[in-house]
DNA sequence: CCGTTGCAGACTCATGCTCA
DNA sequence: TGAGCATGAGTCTGCAACGG
């Protein structure tokens, strides 16, 4: 292998880890935490192998780790804004859907030639001892890289370009009519560079992984009796024998070689320089969505509940929103739609999706009284954000989390935290690695979702009263075929209580997107007055309906 | 009651398909 | 025929259903 495919086969760097507490303990000014976190990303990439990992380790940091969370991740997806000259990219379909959705967007449409390249996401692990809590951030270098690569079958380098089985992974096709591989249709060979590498490690017994490793690390939460077990996990899952292993980190205390990798510390000279900052937040990315829409015209919204305490309006969020009072309300919880997930949430791209939150949260924002607080459950849900290609070669983990988060900032908001909200092991125990325990293959159950706190303003609710990870079953809504609630993605009680251990009982709450009214149902039985909106009739109708046998069970109870 | 069977559900990979 | 898109097979395991 190493004969026939000597250049890219070079691996300079297998994986890096940065470990930023330890970087950053002494600065205190968010600024200059970004800038040297962003620098050393930045190096990080242009000495990583393509096809490797980058793995960062966060605990906790001034002033808040999810905010931090929240840049790196954008930052690593997006901090390459150039052209991209390849046909799949087809930016003016990208434009005139953005366009077409996004009224005030009257930006040079050239700007949509830019795309946004970098580091893919992967996944974020939690990680626990005691009480601590560490976060692993993962995520995949694949540069686009057109030189040609043998076929693996005959050695051959007469070979043709094929397509793209993930963004900037190149694959090949054998055009050597004397190959002892054809298929069906006669066609050659079709293979990539990262699959070649990845399925030679699979035969080769030094990248065997201790399936104890695994057993643990099949969730994304993890309960760790040292914290020493994440570079074991990572070095083995995210490397190959023999690679080089960079680590950025002050005071390591780790062996020059482990499981056969060479560990290289790196020390860390402080770099003072705002270029990737300043880079970061001129990104055209953000400016394709971060409009102020304007009000269409004043529909009429009329309450569809008939107890005092629950107030329901059918209709869009934002135009509902639009009219109702600033400084009012005392709390919000909800789960927006998450982009794309189901068919009644469907946008033609991430751009249109992030402009409607942003507008929404804007218009939730103003409602709210100062200081008072803002739960949002989220998960960074698997689709296509349709911004470079539209098919499934686009599929990745969406970071909606974190565009969440830069958003609400954006508005106003105090990013505060997040609480982990773990669903426990859904669809059994699965963990999907093809029957192979070597590197690379090796993912993760994604069994958490996020619950991000803001506030407007200072805080005026204990922040240290929210537990930092809650335990809950995800509502039950399948059974034999059929969906026994009626809606497909409700939350627990749980999440709206939250909200409710915060503020006192004479407050009103809102929920902008209630779907079964999970929130002001619970709110009533708090005794709390709530305001949902909910733009479907049909969930309206739900609502209501889980709401009168709600009613009717608490009448019977109180006859015992 | 317990062993067996088969399916759900999420994801990857390879290959078929199709357009220009 | 170059290049991108679509899709079905294959992979895993817990659990429900089944049957002795």
């Amino acid at each position: 292998m190493k004969y026939f495919h000597d250049v890219q086969t070079s691996r300079k760097k297998g994986l890096v880890i940065l470990s930023i507490d330890s970087i950053i303990q002494e600065i205190k000014n968010y600024d200059e935490i970004l800038e040297v976190v962003f620098s050393l990303i930045v190096s990080a990439y242009f000495q990583l192998t393509n096809h490797c990992y980058l793995a960062i380790i966060v605990e906790q940091v001034h002033p808040n780790k999810w905010q931090l969370i929240s840049d790196i991740t954008i930052f690593c997806e997006k901090f390459l804004e150039h052209p991209i000259d390849r046909s799949y990219f087809r930016w003016r379909k990208v434009a005139e859907e953005t366009l077409e959705y996004i009224e005030n967007l009257n930006d040079n449409v050239y700007n949509f030639k830019h795309g946004n390249e970098g580091l893919t996401y992967k996944d974020c692990y939690l990680v626990y001892k005691n009480n601590r809590e560490k976060c692993v951030l993962l995520f995949e270098k694949n540069e686009r890289d057109e030189r040609p690569v043998p076929c693996p079958q005959c050695r051959t380098l007469k070979i043709q370009g094929h397509s793209y089985p993930t963004i900037g992974v190149r694959s090949w096709e054998c055009k050597n009519i004397f190959c002892g591989y054809k298929s069906k249709y006669n066609r050659g060979k079709r293979y990539s560079l990262s699959s070649i590498i990845r399925q030679q490690a699979i035969l080769d017994s030094q990248n065997f992984i201790d399936p104890k490793i695994l057993k643990n690390w099949r969730r994304d939460i993890v309960e760790v009796s040292s914290f020493s077990e994440i570079y074991d996990f990572l070095i083995q899952c995210y490397s190959l024998y023999d690679d080089t292993i960079l680590i950025y980190e002050k005071l390591c205390q780790l062996p020059p070689l482990m499981f056969g990798r060479k560990l290289k510390i790196q020390k860390v000279n402080k770099l003072i320089s705002s270029q990737w900052r300043n880079h970061y937040h001129n990104l055209k990315f953000f400016k394709r969505f971060l409009i102020k829409k304007s009000m269409k015209s004043l529909t009429s919204r009329e309450n569809l509940s008939s107890i005092p305490e629950i107030t329901l309006y059918q209709g869009d969020s934002f135009n509902i929103l639009s009219q109702l009072e600033s400084n009012y309300l005392g709390g919000a919880v909800t789960s927006p739609p998450y982009y794309n997930a189901r068919n009644y949430s469907q946008w033609s791209n991430i751009y249109c999706y992030l402009y409607d939150m942003y507008n929404i949260f804007n218009q939730v924002y103003r409602c709210l009284k100062e200081g008072s607080p803002l739960l949002i459950n989220i998960f960074d849900y698997f689709d296509n954000e349709k911004i470079i290609v539209f098919s499934d070669m686009g599929k990745k983990r969406l970071i909606l989390s974190s565009y969440i988060s830069f958003i609400c900032r954006y508005i106003g908001f105090n990013h505060l935290g997040n609480i982990a909200w773990d669903k426990g092991e859904i669809e059994g125990n699965r963990n999907f690695n093809q029957g192979n325990y070597s590197p690379y293959y090796q993912a993760p159950h994604n069994c958490w979702e996020h619950i991000l706190i803001f506030s407007k303003g200072n805080p005026s609710f204990d922040v240290t009263k929210i537990p930092k990870i809650i335990k809950e079953k995800p509502i039950t809504k399948i059974v034999k075929g059929k969906n026994i609630y009626g809606h497909t993605a409700p939350f627990p009680e749980k999440v709206p209580s939250l909200l409710f251990s915060l503020i006192t009982k004479d407050e009103i709450i809102l929920d902008p997107f209630t779907g079964s009214m999970t929130t002001g149902r619970v709110a009533l039985k708090y005794g709390i007055k709530s305001i949902n909106i909910e733009l479907h009739k049909h969930y309206c109708d739900l609502a209501l309906n889980l709401l009168k046998q709600q009613l009717s069970k608490n009448l019977q109870g109180s006859l015992f």
